[in-house]
DNA sequence: GTTATTTGACCCAC
DNA sequence: GTGGGTCAAATAAC
């Protein structure tokens, strides 16, 4: 069995990187960077992922050495690189992840790797079928376990990332279909963040949406943030924070510092697309009725400590009150505060992730 | 003409 | 075998 080098094991994928990349070609060559046959697919996956980032590094570490000017960058700017690198970098940490809690070998065919568009690309394995367009075995990439994100909200709002729906179904015993949404610039910076939107049953007013990925794209701002309403509805006084992600922590995602909020350092609600699923246009009287403006900003994630609940256990629709703190890993801060929020509906904590609106005070 | 959405088909995890 | 996630051609919107 194949190990990874000691520094890759005892700390992070990054520092290997950054000792990988620290090390002059001739010193590269003196290690073994090939990837070993016998590894478990998992691992060697996020080994392809980190050599394809190693190997874009280099590519952004000769563009950089050029003197000032010089255009024979081929087609890739440094710009574009630097994303694709925090591509492969957010793709293996996301394998490793998934190997540290079950190292799930089958999941990601080792004879697959990522294009540079983003794409999942196939090796000349196959042979039953040629190259014929239709035949998209071994294309997909779908990951049994990665690190996901739900909310709950009354209203279509905006998360600040710009999404494209690529897909609807219909889900079996569920009244509403779901709809497959992918971050805009998964092809032109390689962000691999998706999210998946579904009206609830309990209450057709609120929606759940589960993000899965982290965004490593930089997307352009938008305009001030409000909540999506009918135009002829004046818009409450809902521009600040109105509802925040509470990670009750998984087997994926333990609140133990990694947990990453999906809407970044600041998750101001913002405006929707308004594509987005336009039934509400027509159910919208009543969202958002008890949402209220949070009084403060938090600019980490949100970690319930003692909701008294935990997993397995399941409550009933109503106000909570929980201590929950946050933490800044940008300012160093830590806070803890208790609240009341506002669960809707029945929830079962044995599910990884939810979260739910404040309510009223605080 | 370009970009986004729709939707049926395909593929894979369970 | 089935359900659900993704692809990609067709279509719509701008």
């Amino acid at each position: 069995m194949w190990n990874f080098p000691s520094i890759f094991q005892s700390s992070c994928p990054l520092a290997y990187i950054n000792k990988m990349l620290s090390l002059s070609s001739q010193e590269r060559h003196t290690m073994d960077t090939s990837c070993p046959e016998n590894l478990p697919a998992g691992r060697k996956k996020a080994f392809d992922e980190l050599e394809r980032g190693r190997k874009l590094a280099i590519q952004l570490q000769i563009m950089l050495s050029k003197p000032a000017g010089d255009d024979a960058d081929g087609p890739l700017s440094a710009k574009d690189l630097v994303a694709k690198i925090l591509g492969t970098f957010t793709e293996s940490l996301s394998i490793l992840n998934c190997s540290a809690s079950d190292e799930v070998s089958s999941q990601v065919p080792a004879n697959t790797h990522l294009s540079c568009d983003g794409r999942k690309s196939e090796d000349s394995g196959e042979s039953s079928k040629t190259s014929a367009p239709t035949d998209r075995r071994g294309c997909y990439k779908r990951r049994k376990t990665s690190q996901t994100w739900t909310r709950f909200t009354t209203s279509l709002i905006d998360d600040g990332h710009a999404w494209r729906k690529y897909g609807q179904k219909v889900i079996l015993n569920a009244q509403y279909p779901r709809n497959y949404y992918r971050c805009s610039h998964k092809f032109d910076q390689g962000c691999q963040a998706t999210k998946q939107v579904q009206r609830t049953e309990e209450d057709p007013r609120m929606y759940r949406t589960t993000y899965k990925g982290h965004h490593i794209c930089k997307s352009q701002p938008k305009p001030a943030p409000h909540i999506m309403l009918d135009d002829s509805t004046p818009t409450p006084t809902l521009s600040r924070d109105s509802s925040i992600l509470l990670g009750f922590g998984s087997n994926n995602k333990p609140n133990d510092g990694h947990f990453f909020h999906p809407f970044g350092s600041n998750p101001l609600i913002k405006q929707e697309s308004k594509e987005e699923l336009p039934s509400l246009k027509h159910n919208q009287s009543s969202s958002s009725d008890y949402l209220v403006p949070l009084p403060f900003k938090s600019s980490g994630p949100m970690a319930v400590l003692s909701p008294g609940s935990d997993h397995g256990d399941v409550i009933s629709s109503g106000v909570y009150s929980c201590t929950a703190s946050t933490h800044s890993l940008e300012m160093g801060m830590e806070m803890d505060m208790d609240m009341h929020m506002m669960v809707p509906s029945v929830v079962d904590f044995s599910d990884d992730d939810f979260n739910f609106n404040f309510a009223d005070q605080y």
